[in-house]
Order: C-alpha cells, then structure tokens, then sequence
DNA sequence: TTGTAGGCGTTATCAG
DNA sequence: CTGATAACGCCTACAA
C-alpha cells in the first residue's frame, strides 16, 4: 500500500522474484527459455505488482512495436469499414494493434499517412490498391517496413485482392446476354484510383469485344448524389436500357434518382452496382451487383502481413469475385419504353 | 553514397549541423525556440539524411506516444465507422495517430483490447458508452489515461455524446401523436449495451406517459436479418400499427420483411428507425428515422480527448437528437387493416 | 540561444 | 537455465 504512483519497472518485479531482469524479461517474451519454477514466481511478482511493460522501451530496444498501420481512403464507404474490421480481427489479439489513417482518396494525404505511421513505428502497412507515387515504394524498401496492397491485384507488389477488370467484364457480359446495346457508365473517379480505374476499362474491353461502346461515361465522386446526377445526366439520351455502376453506392444513387424520375428499374432500365455491400440487399428492389469477399479479403491480408513481417515470404491471394443477380436487371424492352406497343 | 544501412540518428544530424544532439531535439519539437539560421542548418541535415527519429526512443524519453486508442463493438456498424472516421479525421496530422479495435459487443474482450491499447502505449482512449466493469475505469484512472466516451451521455463521466432516452422518446411521442395506440419495438441487445436500453426505455417511458405500454419487445443481434425475423414474430399480433426500432438496420430488416410479407409502409404500419445512417436513403419508402450527430460526434470527441491529455479539463459535450420525417410513417388506418371498410 | 550529460525501461549478448 | 551489463535513441533539466 506503500508504493510509488509511478509504474513498476522489471527491476521492481525482478526484486521481488528474487531474481535478474533478464529472467524477467524471458518469462515475458519467450516463456519456454524458462524453468517452470521461476517463471511461476516471476508471473506472481507480475501480478502483485501489476506490472506491464512500458512500451517505449520495449519498442526502443526490441525494434519491434507489434502496432500495423492500415491506410484507406475512408471508413465512411463500407468496403473500407468492414475490411479494415475483418482484418483487425484477423490480427492476434495482444500480439499486434491496428493503427488506421484515412487519405480522403488523396494521394499527398495518403503519403502523409504513411511516413506518420511508419514514424510511429508500424511494423508492417496495409494499403490499398497499386497505384501511388514509385518513390513511396521505394522508402518503404529502404526503411524495410513489409506492406500488402488489398482491394485489386497486380504483380509488383504482395497484395491479397481481387480482379476488378474481371469481375466487371463478368457483369458486363450478363447484361450483354440480356440482350442490352445501349449501356453507359457511372464510374467513380479513375484518377490516382486503380479500383475505379479497372473497374471502367474492364467493362469497356468487355464491351468492345463485342464492338459495342458506351452510350455515355460519367465520373462521380463517391457517394448516393453523386450516382443520382450522373443518372439523370446519363438518361438525358433516352435510348439507354443498362446502366453500369462503379459501385453499389453510385447504384442505389441511381436507383433513387430513376425512381425519382419515374422510371421503373428494372423493367425500364437496368442498373448494376459492385461490392455487394449491405445496401445492396436494402434498395428496392435489391441490387443485382458483383460480390467482393471483403471479409474473406481483409482476413487473408493479415495473414499474409505478419509472414511478411515473420520474414517468411508468403505469396500474394487472389480471390474471386461473383456476379449476384437479383432484381435490378431484365432484358431490355424498347418497344415498351418508346411507347411503341 | 556510403552511408551505414541502418537510420540516421539525433548524433548524426547533429554532427552534419555541427549543433548539439539538443538542438537538433529542439528543432524537431519546438522550433521557435531555436534561432532560424541554426534552424535551417539542423533541417537541412535532416533533410540530407534522411533522419527520422525513432518511435521507442522518442517514446521512453518523452513518456507520449502520440497514440490514441479507440475501442468500439465493430467498424461493420456504419454508426462507429463514421465516427471513428470522422474522429480520425480531425486528429491534428502527424500530432496524433489512432489505433482501432473491435470488441465484437462483447463486455471481456473490450476489457482486453483497452488494456492492448494502453500496453501499445495509447495517450488516451475513445470508448464507446458508459456501461462496463468498473474496475477498468479504476485502471484507467491508475495508470492515469485519459478517455472519453461517446454515442451516449451521463455524468460519472467525460463524454461527446447524445441522450438516447431523449432522442427515442421524441420518436415516440410523435407516432402517438400520429394516432397509434398499438406499437411494439424491435430492440438491439440491451445486455451491456447502453444506447441500446436507454433507447428501449426512453421509448417505454414515453409511452408510459400517456398510459400505454407495448405491445410486445423484441431484442435481437444487430443486422439486418435479426429485423426482419422480430418484424415477423411481432406481426403475429395484427392489432399492432406501429413497430419503433432501436436502430436504422434493425428497420431496414422490417421493411424488408413487410414488404414480403405483403405489408404496404406506412398504409399498414409504420417503422422507424435511430441513427440515420446512409441506408435511411436508401430503403424504400425511406425511412423516418432519429438524427445523430455522429460526425461532429467524432469531432467533438477528438477536441475533448486532446484537451485532456493535454491536461486542460475540458468539459462534457451533449450534441442534439432530432427526428427525421421521411416515408415510413402515417397515421394508423385500423379500419383498412381489418377490411372494416 | 545553445551545449552537456544523465536517465528513461527493455532487450539481448555473452558468460557462467 | 540464469545473471551481469551494454546498448537502444531521444529528451530535458541544468548550466553556460
């Protein structure tokens, strides 16, 4: 009852022990270097003194912090939200702490982010997607700080993602089989955005295979009104039947804004989202959309982080994505909507 | 060009300035207390070396990380998503930086990430809610870390948060004023969950208050499907008008299930949500719901947290509720309901 | 305004 | 298996 406010050191658990601050440390870090017998009454002195060890210390003479940072544009878009949420599930409890920044989709930001959470000592980055300035790389080689791209794939750089230039062209050659010609597009912002990006060009190629193009291309920031505008923009030219979105959000932007218009999806015009988020399954009707394991992705990502930090060299996961087909999508009928019965 | 493999150091940079080890400290951390001409010298030399001062270092001496840790159920729940983004957001850059973690509502896992947190050295804490063994906020107050808590309010202690009693109780009064008489509630799980009760008993004391009392409580998990499943066991009883929902998934769930179940909202009954979330938007009609604050929420948190670590005592924030008219509400139509017509 | 020097609490090397 | 002891890199009185 007579103790100092200040913490206990190792010295004071090592004392009262009766033994030196090396066993101490021992019993902490690597139980099994030490003998049954000692390492009870070490852990009884941890306890009466509810001891922890300071982390500077540990950090400055380990070089290890156990902390991984994440760097994403955003937790407000789901994605985000619930991969960073399965991947810091994914991480050992006790063993590392997520340390999380936003860019705000803004590649100077996101340098920012980075060197701040290297500077705090991350142990190993969780970023996401490829494109980024080369130099950013190369610090990150001279510094030795392991990282795993997510969300998109490549083969530059580890990464645990998936194949959005596929996994569009697959929702893009089911609404060509429905029968639709005149598609356009509402893309989120392609610039410095590889995500965005291939999810644009896989649907274009998609659709030049065929020898079509698109009756009209909008970029929009992320988010419900930006879909909304860029629908009614879109459907200006009246003789489109199926707009693709980048992703769900734009979709349930569209949604709202063609029921606004009174326009009946999908019996007058067919609209498609990607990542199969929550919302998908709320909008009305449901979203026909293209599946991201996010979890699944966010899980592999941890996994694949701390053998990079292990030292073991794991390999990058690629993982499917899935057209999901529910109400938002039906062969187009023109003669319908041109009143031409 | 010949430069050692491993960092620069304070020792370096102050060599290549040709300044003590002190100044070159002072540079980085209080810059007007050194002269600009020497100044100048000591960041060039950092610049040329690329010297970036080492965390555990920094750390030990100076007793702060520039770490603040945040606890919250999950990142799944746009509600904590967005208030762990916003309050991220509003952490000065490179001042502070947030470590998450998740406690999957679960009361002794929580305990265990805010003891990880603080082991990873965490300046202060955001924590969600003011219910949780009260042997934790003795901890906190022995090691001497500063919190606060938020999506709730009290007095025991520092919080940016709401009254979730106020907030539902207003929802209340204004579908009874509406006309219903016959209203039941799909409640989230209220053990060790604050908002949660709060909401269900501000909602039966106002009901209360005008001498009525449910027609049946159900509390079930968060998510969607746990909405629909109570919307429909509740449905059972068709006197019922109008189902109150502690939170805008759970009221999403009913919709859903009403409209398959064939229910017209709000001819048949009317469904409310708390939170308005994006998805209040999104469903269909949309949903009249109770409007929190959660961004400036975030805000406000970060500016609280920060004056008490900083030493300021900064006082409690109490940020308004306010109900949300949009589609999900009418006035009951007990007549058209039983085909009395 | 700047320099000197001691200490922060652990881990890890190296004997014993 | 255990004990000394030397780093680890920085901050911060205190002194000049």
């Amino acid at each position: 009852m007579t103790e100092k406010t200040s913490h206990a050191t190792v010295d004071d658990v090592a004392q009262l022990a009766g033994v030196s601050t090396a066993t101490v440390s021992r019993c902490l870090n690597s139980p099994d270097r030490v003998v049954a017998a000692t390492r009870e009454k070490v852990m009884a002195a941890v306890r009466a003194l509810n001891y922890t060890p300071n982390f500077g210390a540990r950090a400055l003479a380990s070089k290890r912090t156990g902390i991984i940072g994440a760097v994403v544009p955003t937790l407000e878009n789901a994605v985000f939200a619930h991969g960073v949420d399965a991947f810091e599930r994914s991480l050992p409890q006790g063993k590392f702490s997520l340390l999380v920044a936003s860019s705000g989709y803004d590649a100077a930001r996101e340098k920012h982010q980075i060197e701040a959470l290297v500077a705090r000592g991350a142990d190993g980055l969780l970023l996401v997607g490829f494109e980024r300035d080369p130099a950013i790389y190369d610090w990150l080689a001279v510094r030795k700080v392991p990282y795993v791209l997510a969300w998109s794939s490549g083969d530059q750089h580890p990464f645990a993602g998936f194949d959005n230039r596929a996994g569009i062209a697959a929702m893009m050659r089911m609404v060509l089989a429905l029968g639709h010609r005149n598609i356009a597009m509402i893309s989120g912002m392609t610039e410095g955005n590889d995500r965005a990006r291939d999810r644009l060009e896989g649907a274009r190629a998609a659709l030049e295979a065929e020898g079509l193009a698109f009756r009209g291309v909008i970029e929009v920031a992320y988010g419900l009104e930006g879909g909304a505008a860029a629908f009614g923009d879109l459907m200006q030219d009246r003789s489109i039947t199926a707009v693709i979105c980048g992703n769900d959000v734009l979709a349930a932007g569209a949604l709202r804004a063609a029921r606004r218009m009174g326009l009946r999806v999908p019996e007058d015009v067919t609209i498609t989202g990607f990542d199969d988020i929550d919302i998908a399954e709320i909008t009305f009707p449901e979203l026909t959309t293209v599946r991201v394991p996010h979890t699944r992705m966010g899980e592999e990502a941890a996994r694949l982080l701390q053998d990079l930090i292990a030292g073991k060299a794991g390999g990058s996961v690629l993982l499917p994505t899935e057209v999901v087909t529910r109400g938002t999508h039906a062969p187009p009928v023109d003669s319908v909507r041109f009143g031409r019965v």
